[in-house]
DNA sequence: ATAAGTAATGGTATCGGTATCATATTTGTT
DNA sequence: AACAAATATGATACCGATACCATTACTTAT
């Protein structure tokens, strides 16, 4: 029966002296029981019982120069766009008695920065990062803290040490080419905000960009630098701002799902018949993306899938994966709903 | 600069070597630099930038009897209700040095039950949950705990120690008088899910049924039991129960945002004016209940703030308000969109 | 029968900080 | 000038686990 407030908790000495045996064979059930006979497993197990005895964490860290902790920074909460694959890691993570601290840089370096230290001094198994570009410095950091670094979300070129995520180049391209040829739009747009802080969608426009190109296309795009968000508002203006300048476009390709529905409800507004008069299309599948009647053509990102990656990596029961190549490549699902 | 990674990291002994002072001068140097003279913290903080000196969190834990970290098990991650409370309390949390360790019960106590032992390992100083209706059992090992347990999103008769959230009672009670009082409607439907693993939605639903009694109004509720996960698609079943059962209903009180904009959408298929023909409201200001064409009128509630109220009792720096009373309640606002 | 091996358990040092008390130095008071 | 008080620093023990090696009792192989 665990003690009132103002005791402390019970050791393992406690326990051990209960038991009749020493403190290690008390750690040794709880563990690598199979080196423990029954019987002693036995008394001890009712000794813990019997002190709810809960091991303290920081001891064992200490001792055994390994947490059970793993830390993820991610850039934002928000959206909600990286819930899928937070919640997968925890629940995973949770499995294993593995704990899974949260922190959110909203989208600062500096931020970042201050956090990582703060980080580190868990000396975590694992560290997630969401943020995947990297200046030269914060790879540098990172590269020496000696724990498996996990960038997820994206695929950089060169990851710190393992990464899992997927290209949005080739997403952007894959979309162009989607909405091209198995669609039958000829005339296709880019709708997208650059955000400095955030170069992902700048990687799908230039995948956009390279399909084009490449079957000479003319390249109509629309950069939303004002507002920086992405907002649903952001979707009409963009919407409005494109058909004034090529008013005989068929499909606008939206850098984002949030951006598109803001396009089909002004289209829609404006009496245009969506997809037969203006096709459209997002990246993400957010949760609202399918229904409210809107039913929008997008991208799926396997978000759970990326979590249970990450998982894996780091209680490492899958190293053989990942002998070639750190990186894994999760890939994307186009859905194609009613808008396009 | 730090170490390469079969490298240790430096410790507190290295840094004291270095800056040619004892082991204790370091520490204070980091906890209460106040207590060192200018030139001798000068020389550590020196020594500890050269070498890249991170303490070590676990030591600092044990040794203190205190650990920096904040334990948070909520039910849900998915639904994303409590992401604004996450989010700020993560933010005000780091500004303080202070983690926070999430884990996600996913609706089930058997696994809640796992997670607060592995929660309790960490010895956190405070354990934030917000699974409110407790069985004796969970109750009994919670007020054993040691550190402050905050209660949130909801306020139950008796916290165990502190409680932060609202009253659905009252939300479900001022959205029913709200639609028949300001806005008019005289014959008020409820539409709800009761699920087993959430009474909040039920606690509206009493208000709402006691709003009726007192005016003697009839109740007309509908519970989609079968479900139990308050889909868009529900809302259109719902809805259509409604009609079937009270057809000369002018309002549907929904116990959820999502469940409520199926409603939405269901009447506007069915030819149905909204707010005209029928009134709808919903429960949360969930993030896409504005925009979308939607425009839901609603109950917000106030993650943030309850967000802020959590890290401010567990940094301690506003005792004096829970002299009295261990509860705060934030209370709501009903927002008055285009749907009723 | 003896050496070697395995299973079960324990003793002791140690991880890297902080608490506590002690000491030395400086400053302030009357 | 003398003593108290405040400031600055250090020595040592300790937090509660695990690592490492040692020990004992039994098996198994040769």
């Amino acid at each position: 029966m665990p003690r009132s407030l103002d005791e402390r908790w019970s050791t393992m000495k406690e326990v051990a002296n209960l038991a009749g045996v020493s403190k290690i064979t008390v750690s040794r059930v709880l563990r690598s029981p199979k080196l423990v006979s029954p019987g002693t497993r036995e008394k001890v197990e009712k000794a813990i019982n019997q002190l709810g005895y809960v091991p303290e964490a920081a001891a064992g860290a200490l001792s055994s120069g390994q947490s059970q902790i793993v830390a993820a920074n991610i850039s934002t909460l928000s959206g909600s766009i990286f819930l899928p694959t937070i919640n997968r890691l925890s629940s995973v993570l949770s499995q294993h008695g593995i704990q899974l601290i949260l922190s959110n840089s909203e989208y600062s370096e500096e931020t970042e920065f201050r956090q990582l230290s703060a980080l580190i001094a868990q000396r975590p198994l694992g560290l997630v990062l969401s943020n995947a570009f990297n200046s030269p410095k914060r790879r540098s950091m990172l590269s020496r803290i000696g724990c498996k670094v996990i960038e997820i979300w994206d695929l950089p070129d060169q990851p710190i040490d393992y990464a899992v995520g997927f290209s949005n180049f080739d997403a952007g391209y894959s979309m162009t080419q989607f909405l091209f040829d198995q669609c039958a739009y000829k005339k296709i747009a880019f709708l997208g905000t650059k955000q400095g802080f955030d170069r992902r969608s700048e990687m799908r426009f230039q995948g956009y960009k390279n399909f084009q190109i490449k079957y000479k296309n003319q390249i109509r795009a629309v950069d939303l630098n004002a507002s920086g968000k992405g907002s649903i508002y952001d979707g009409t203006i963009g919407l409005n701002q494109i058909l004034e300048k090529w008013p005989d476009i068929d499909a606008i390709f939206c850098s984002g799902d949030v951006l598109a529905i803001g396009a089909v409800c002004e289209a829609k507004r404006k009496g245009l018949r969506v997809p037969q008069d203006i096709a459209i299309s997002g990246f993400g599948d957010i949760e609202f993306s399918n229904g409210y009647g809107i039913d929008l053509t997008t991208i799926k990102v396997r978000g759970e899938e990326i979590g249970a990656h990450v998982a894996s990596i780091i209680i490492g029961d899958r190293e053989e994966d990942f002998i070639e190549n750190k990186a894994i490549d999760v890939g994307y699902d186009i859905v194609r709903r009613s808008t396009a």
